[in-house]
Formats: structure tokens, sequence, C-alpha cells
DNA sequence: TGCTTTATTGTCGTCATGACTAGTTATTGC
DNA sequence: GCAATAACTAGTCATGACGACAATAAAGCA
């Protein structure tokens, strides 16, 4: 790293987190989205966030973004950075580099506006006509990616269920997710052949159409072997 | 994202472009390293880095940085963005976030020097010590342990490799990275049945102890299907 | 009582994989 | 030249994972 650069010389760079808020409602994908009241961009929707303070970790900025946005905790989700976005002229006012992180919900928590924007919403990803404010729409899309990607070789699938869920809750999310039909059958075979994925409650679902199905809880293992391929 | 915000309240953040360069030189794996000719941490060993400009993008940094050190063009390697550290207190100096890259070589070449470091060095990184400038062990961590799982579901072991390469070149490169042994005559099969992983070139080296390898060039595929099990 | 719906279990052929054996083709050292 | 050796490549075989699909289980509903 240059030890030969006067800060001062340059204009400042601001720090931003910017969270692809994620949930699965199957059929659709949705992203917790803010819709912009002020210039740049009024109008738009936008990611939330927030600019990362002095003293600030840029963990720990993306977890104040989420809980003003949510009022969900972390330990309740799964919070993971994605990438930085830093195109000079990716925001119009002035040189701000973008961390984003991607975090997973189970279900759409109702969210809470803040000062500077008049809503904030779960918005199907893809009725979304992909014209969001700054470089937001290319974000959104990595954070898509990313969870597409993870739960092929993660359990991070079940982040997008409750507590306790079922078999056919959970490859829904699969199905929802990377847009194609699974076998019940065949993915109830593999998931339970994984160990660590789930494990089962014991109690069963009641007062649906069919045959109660039985209830199962995340279980310890982070990754899956073998992979649940697309 | 906050619209109320003044970014002349705030220390300013400078942004860096840190650099995991890498390559496997069986039975090593080896990482581009500056040794710090100046406080803080002079006499340490850093990542390659350097800031980036008013004007510049992020990637351009990277670029410029790994040119600057290695004098190798974009195209002749893999680089990718690896994860963003901003710790507040990870540089003494000033708010510096830290946007690292990886880079995959196939040859150490020969490193040259900066203005502010006195020497630039091809270093095992099993045989460091970690004490590391800054937070840059962490980051060298991230990279090799991205490397390690990208070769599993991609096709960048070629990376690490030269234009033409034998099997059991490509082979110890997972060897290496992994820590394993793999069985020759399965590992053979199982690449070749990869579809554009590598193509034969129809040549085969000359001057070797046993029988000649075919040699092989990279071919159009970038993900593994199905991929390679550690 | 059936009929429908959904969940779960079972079967079977195919293909991928790992362990292992055997054969091929060069160089190296008598 | 002629083994001996090193290294690559092909073949075999048992095991296991997977996809397709049939069959059974357990509810609600007419």
């Amino acid at each position: 790293m240059a030890d030969t650069y006067d800060p001062s010389a340059f204009p400042p760079f601001a720090v931003t987190a910017d969270l692809v808020i994620l949930t699965v409602q199957p059929p659709t994908v949705r992203a917790l989205l803010v819709r912009r009241a002020a210039d740049p961009f009024a109008g738009s929707w936008a990611l939330p966030g927030g600019f990362v303070g002095p003293d600030q970790s840029l963990a720990d900025a993306a977890h104040e973004t989420l809980a003003r946005k949510t009022g969900v905790s972390v330990d309740a989700t799964h919070l993971e950075q994605l990438a930085s976005f830093g195109r000079p002229d990716r925001d119009p006012r002035m040189r701000i580099v973008s961390v984003a992180w991607l975090a997973l919900l189970a279900e759409p928590v109702e969210p809470v506006a803040g000062d500077d924007t008049d809503e904030a919403q779960w918005v199907d990803v893809a009725a979304l006509d992909s014209d969001l404010a700054f470089d937001h729409a290319e974000i959104l899309a990595a954070g898509i990616e990313r969870a597409r990607n993870r739960i092929e070789y993660t359990t991070l699938a079940t982040r997008f269920c409750g507590d306790e869920f079922t078999m056919a809750e959970l490859r829904a999310v699969y199905e929802t997710l990377w847009s194609t039909e699974l076998d019940p059958a065949n993915f109830h075979r593999k998931v339970l052949a994984i160990d660590g994925f789930v494990e089962p409650t014991g109690e069963s679902t009641s007062g649906g159409r069919g045959r109660p199905a039985r209830l199962y809880r995340r279980g310890d293992a982070v990754d899956l072997d073998p992979p649940v391929r697309r």
C-alpha cells in the first residue's frame, strides 16, 4: 500500500453499506426496497442503505441498516458481504463506494420507512422494471445470483423458511429461486441423506388439504455434502 | 441511502485496492508480497496495493496495481473481487477501506519493487509466519480459501498452468491447493469427461523421465459440470 | 363410503465415482 | 542395445447417487 499519499489532495470518498434483503414467497422472490423521496433518483426504488460511520466497521453499518429497516436482529437472519461497487460516476453527488450485503429473511416482516424515504416495501424482483436508483439494479442482480448459488452448496435455503418447515416448503424455496421443478420424492430422499441439513421435530402439519407433512428444523451443517445440484 | 449526510463532518475515508496474487508452484502455493519500507509496519510483508484514484473505478485500481507489480496485463490472468475490509483501526494513519482482489498467475513473473517498498517477492504461503502488515493475513487467507473453492466448480485451475499443460500439471494444481493426493487415472478420466474444460493440442511433452504426456490447453467452459469434488 | 389431494416410501435402470490392475511409451543407466 | 524405471493412459468392477416413476399413507371433502 502506498505511503506516498496525501488524502487531502483528493476529494474524499464516502462509504455506504447497501443491503439486498431477500425473502422467498413462492412463487415470488421479493426484495426489500425503499422509494427515494429526494433527488437524485427521487421516486425510484433503491436498496436500503446507510453511510458507514467514522468509527463503525463495515459489518456494523450493515447490521444497523438491517435493524433500522426491518427491526430484525442479526442472529435471526443470515447476513454476508456481497461485493463492493465503486464506479466514479455511480452517485452524482460525490464519490461513494458501496459495500453491498446480502440478507436472507424467512418472512417479509413489516418494513420501517426511514426519514429519507417515503416508502419501504417488499417488491417481487421478477416484476421489477429494473430502473432502480444508482447502480442498484446491478447490485440486486448480484445478490439474487449469490443466493441462487449459495443454496446449492450450503444450507442457507433453510434461512428462507421459518423455524419449522415442511419438505414441500423447503423444496419450494429451491424451485422458486431456480425457476425449476424438482421431483418431490427425489428431493425428499436427497435432503434427508445429507447429514445435518434438517432434523425432524416429530410434529406434523394439520388442517391442510392432503396428507399432513412432517415438520423439520435447521440442522447443524453449514455446507451441503453432497450439494443439491440444480 | 441516507441523503441527510454531510461528508465534511466526517474524517474522510480513503479506499485502496489490495491484491492477493497467487501462483501454484508444486508443492507450494506462493503469494506476491512486498516488504514495507516505511512505518507503519516497516519491515513486514504486505499485500501489494494502491489507493483508488478520484476518477478511477475499483477494478481499474486493481488492474493498475497488478500491472505495476507484475507487468502482467489483465487478459493474461484472472482477476476477481474478493471482499472489502474496513475495520476502523485497521490502519493507524487514517480510516482506510480496502477492496481486496484475487489474481491467479501461471508463472511467478519477476516482481517489480515500487517506490514505497524495498522488496517484492513470491512467498510460500505455508512458510509464512502470518505476521503480515495491517489485516493482510486475514485478506490473504480469504484469497487462498477463495481459490481453493473456485477450482472445485470452475475451470480456474487452468489459470495456474501455462498456455499448454499436461494432465499431471493440472492435477498438481489441485493437489497442491487442496493438500490431497488424487488418483492420476481417475483424475484424467474425469477431466476429459467435463465438456470444455481442456482440449488436446495434439502435441506431447518430450525430454521428461517417463512416457511423454499429451498437452492440453484451456477449453471454453467457465463452470465445471459436474464439479471436481475435493 | 369413496374420491381427491398431498406426503412419503419403494423400485429400477443408468451413470458417476473410487480403488485397483494392466498396458504403453518414453528416458536413463548399464 | 537392453533392461529398469518412470510416467501416462486404458480397462475393470463394485458401490453409490440420481432421475423417472410406481405405489402406499393419511388426511379432507362430497
